[in-house]
RNA sequence: CGCGGGGUGGAGCAGUCUGGUAGCUCGUCGGGCUCAUAACCCGAAGGUCACAGGUUCAAAUCCUGUCCCCGCUACCA
């Protein structure tokens, strides 16, 4: 089997951000996940630089468009590598083979008699880069813009895009799969009911220069869907290369809704101007909004790739976008979501998981991976645990193939809490007080083995750094490489007597910061390098400051925590009761703080103090003392105020 | 009558196409365990699935209507 994937080529007039990175990470997945099911993969992404917006971005930063697209392109080159991204060809438009193919099929279909010349008047807005119809505009304007579109007539060059309509609605009807999710090939389909109109290919170069020159008028340059959808093909080498005959019948394109229109109607009428066959499928997904609001230059909420990479590592960012977003859908970003799912999913329950297997093995079983016993002494445990792991290669198969990624990582974890509850109640720890039991403890730990290994291949398309890293802590670096998923689901696939070397955790938990919530104006909302939210300089703005509720509490109830020197738990009433916790047990005696009225901060993220939830801080000064102990005073107010009262 | 998306326990979501006891994660509360990354395991509380009609033996799911929220502004996956 072969297959072609591809993402959009991304126009270079912004950096990198979640959107890009996103379409990447499943795109770069979804190859890796073809290639561990032994297909011949090719992957393909790249930059679109052609166009009015490039040309005015370039003359803005006083740059030809030439140096202007190269180092944006370059931005994105370099982003790639940070998310072990592993396409095989990054293509540019402005590469000479592109532009020479771009001019071939313009004047193939040409020759076919598919592009005319025509004259078109029309109201024109500067922003969209192309004619309205009466129909879109809202108080006369362009309801994008808000601007007045300028009618002007001119003279362009045209596909004849109508005449494929009926042969398109054909063929979406007839193979269900070519555009997915459904919801997008519904929406495609409702476009196709009114008539389709032919699509205007050129810009005259009096309007555009920086574009491919049609090779049979130099008067005009192409207009972006000539140029950016036909990387797909030079990228394999089309008309004539071995790869594109190897690769196109297998195409799939990845892309978000944006950019829709092109790719399911443009595009495949394109192909049949040509004579070419149509891709196999189109893979549509949705936005990441961030904040439960659009992600934004102007607001300053852009999620950069890098940044998160820097704070929680590169698989972690692959996880958390597959498994956040069900794929086709928006989902949103925020700090909190991230950090969830790291501590929670792969901290807590894979990482800890892995670790807390290894350590048995190394101390229970010497450090190697114990024989396995015979089928005959299998518990009913072992069985299910058995089963559960093929009917979640099962499952995992199924979902990848149909991008259901989120749905596909459910199916894991499934797995790895039940490796869990198989832990607990097999309890390796009091079979090692048994001699007697010393076959069902290696038993045990062998099945823990395994089912580690086979989670190791089957996340490697996902994380494919943490893959490694539990194959190579079991022992088996050099078999991972090679290893197919067909050997996924074997069960005793793994070798006994193999050396463990448990490294380093996989997943360090990352500890919620305290935030400071940033005014809603500010442009450092999403991240600031490896410590988000901080504040810069130590010096507090007085939005910040505002952010920090300040409130009069009244003390209901107090007791010590158990186990602990310094923590009381407290009950205030601020007004509503919330629970305390404060590290003053040194310096009063709980019935001493009965009744006291108090300063709290009352937004603060509620935190986890020796198993105690924490709704807040109690506010108290501090003194050094001559030896060296510290004297602490809580902070209170002057005079009988509500409980509630806000302090500023 | 603009187009599109959405309203499901405290939060975030899945489920809706192919009706059949309402599910997941996080959070909360209580308990257990000690191999492990203050982790893991068990249990509990918490929802009239926006609202109103209709179809049906049966509706979160199908039909009709109503209300509310979001995007459609730059950049752009």
């Amino acid at each position: 089997m072969t297959t072609y994937v591809t993402t959009p080529i991304y126009y270079v007039n912004a950096m990198p951000h979640l959107g890009h990175a996103y379409t990447t990470i499943v795109t770069d997945t979804y190859s890796r996940y073809k290639r561990l099911c032994g297909d011949d993969v090719r992957f393909q992404t790249g930059t679109d630089e052609h166009g009015e917006k490039i040309a005015e971005a370039a003359a803005k930063a006083g740059e030809t468009p030439r140096q202007y697209v190269d180092r944006i392109a370059a931005t994105f080159k370099e982003t790639w590598p940070l998310l072990t991204i592993s396409q095989d060809y990054t293509i540019r438009t402005t590469d000479p083979d592109h532009v020479q193919t771009v001019q071939d099929i313009l004047q193939l279909v040409h020759d076919r008699g598919d592009i005319y010349f025509s004259e078109y008047s029309g109201l024109y807005c500067q922003g969209c880069e192309r004619f309205l119809t009466e129909k879109e505009l809202v108080d006369g304007k362009c309801p994008d813009h808000q601007v007045e579109p300028k009618a002007i007539s001119e003279q362009n060059y045209f596909f004849r895009m109508s005449k494929y309509q009926d042969w398109l609605i054909d063929h979406i009807k007839t193979h269900p799969e070519f555009i997915t999710p459904e919801r997008y090939r519904n929406e495609v389909l409702s476009f196709l009911s009114e008539p389709l109109e032919d699509l205007c290919i050129s810009r005259p170069t009096a309007r555009l220069t920086w574009g491919i020159p049609l090779p049979f008028d130099s008067n005009f340059v192409t207009y972006v869907w000539f140029d950016a959808l036909i990387n797909y093909l030079t990228g394999i080498g089309y008309p004539d290369g071995a790869d594109f005959e190897k690769y196109w019948a297998a195409a799939e394109h990845v892309i978000a809704k944006d950019i829709l229109k092109p790719h399911a109607i443009y595009w495949p009428t394109m192909l049949q101007a040509m004579g070419l066959a149509p891709y196999k499928r189109l893979h549509v997904h949705g936005y990441w909004n961030v904040d439960a609001t659009k992600m934004s230059k102007s607001i300053g909420n852009v999620v950069r790739p890098k940044e998160l990479v820097d704070t929680y590592g590169v698989d972690t960012v692959r996880y958390f976008v597959l498994r956040e977003m069900s794929f086709g859908l928006d989902s949103s970003f925020s700090a909190d979501a991230i950090l969830t799912r790291h501590n929670a999913d792969l901290a807590n329950d894979l990482g800890n998981l892995f670790s807390r297997s290894l350590t048995m093995i190394d101390k229970y079983a010497q450090g190697r991976i114990p024989e396995r016993g015979t089928v005959a002494m299998f518990t009913p445990d072992d069985r299910e645990l058995i089963s559960a792991m093929a009917s979640m290669v099962a499952q995992y198969r199924e979902c990848m193939d149909d991008f259901k990624f989120h749905k596909a990582l459910q199916a894991i974890w499934e797995v790895i809490s039940l490796l869990n509850r198989y832990i607990v109640s097999n309890a390796p720890w009091e079979l090692a007080k048994d001699a007697r039991h010393e076959e069902r403890l290696r038993m045990v730990l062998c099945h823990l083995a395994e089912a580690l290994w086979m989670i190791a291949l089957v996340l490697k398309p996902i994380m494919p750094e943490t893959a490694e890293k539990m194959a190579t802590a079991l022992g088996m670096k050099d078999a991972f490489a090679d290893t197919g998923l067909e050997a996924v689901g074997q069960w005793g696939e793994l070798p006994s007597g193999l050396g463990i070397d448990k490294g380093a955790q996989l997943f360090p938990r990352v500890e919620k910061r305290v935030e400071v919530a940033l005014p809603a104006t500010g442009k450092q909302q999403t991240a600031n390098k490896s410590q988000p939210g901080m504040i810069e300089d130590g010096v507090l703005t007085f939005d910040q400051f505002k952010a920090v509720e300040l409130r009069v509490a009244e003390i209901v109830a107090a007791e010590k925590v158990a186990k602990s020197e310094r923590l009381l738990k407290l009950t205030v009433k601020a007004p509503e009761e919330r629970t305390i916790v404060a590290g003053i047990a040194l310096h009063y005696s709980p019935e001493a703080l009965i009744g006291q009225r108090v300063l709290i901060v009352a937004n603060l993220k509620p935190a986890k103090l020796m198993g105690i939830l924490s709704h807040g801080m109690v506010l108290a000064a501090k003194e050094l003392q001559a030896d060296g102990s510290e004297k602490l005073v809580l902070a209170t107010v002057a005079g009988s105020i509500a409980n509630g009262s806000r302090v500023a």
